[in-house]
DNA sequence: CTTGATCTTCCAGTGACTGGAAGCCCTATA
DNA sequence: TATAGGGCTTCCAGTCACTGGAAGATCAAG
């Protein structure tokens, strides 16, 4: 099948597809006589589960990882259980971040008037000004 | 005072800090005779307040609004405000869409038996295997 | 036979830096 | 005075994962 299927059955853009060829996640796709790129079922399901993958918030490196962990029969469960265990430390260091960013935010949005007067702890605070808890 | 220097007093490293006046955050620095950029208090001031900004998760346009408003002593609070919050349902979305992958890779993660063992739930859910609640 | 959709390649842009090369400037020390 | 080092300058490239767009070939339908 051509590109543009691939795309909708796997709901991955064509755009997409060939830059993942373009980077080596995926093999470089037959080619039709006409030179058009040739998908198969198969290509489809790879298509698929790096598409969830990355839905999941994995690298493309992961994705790789994982792809060839998947191919490999002879894998312990272990080995992939570290990529997705070392991947929830890392959203899980982002969700701190942001909450911290929130919390700190929220505070200065509720000191705010959000009137017509200048006055606003919100620059206030970013220009360096302590304020309160 | 040079480039190094208020790159220390305000946080921000000397590359980024010409990063941020190739992009228009800052004005183009003035020159010493030597050819060297020359910062006063001011603008160590404006690069601290830049930092804290960003450490809060505004993008650089966004603290370019934000420096516009400071500068701007007839601003309304209420401008300030709307930055922010809208900054802060950006966060929230963030932070709801990290959580629900983390919510699925554990639940995934605690599926697999993590040893030499070739079966695996995580693979399986990629693959598009169903996963039981 | 033409129209329009889809395919091809290649280049550029996104956001916010960061690294590195090549070369100038300044200061301190032998 | 020569030199060694550090910091300064510019410019280009790389990061990450796409995404947009241009120019041109191909194909299916009317």
């Amino acid at each position: 099948m051509k590109i543009g299927d691939a795309a909708k059955q796997s709901g991955v853009p064509a755009k997409t597809i060939r830059y993942y060829e373009s980077v080596g996640l995926i093999e470089a796709a037959t080619r039709q006589d006409n030179g058009y790129r040739d998908y198969s079922e198969t290509d489809v399901h790879t298509l698929r589960f790096i598409s969830r993958a990355r839905g999941l918030g994995f690298t493309v490196k992961d994705v790789a990882m994982l792809l060839a962990l998947y191919r490999d029969s002879s894998r312990a469960s272990a080995d992939v259980k570290a990529v997705a265990a070392r991947h929830v430390d890392r959203i899980d260091e982002k969700i701190a971040e942001l909450q911290s960013m929130r919390q700190t935010l929220l505070h200065l949005i509720d000191r705010c008037h959000g009137d017509d007067r200048p006055d606003c702890p919100i620059l206030a605070d970013l220009a360096g000004a302590r304020v309160s808890a």
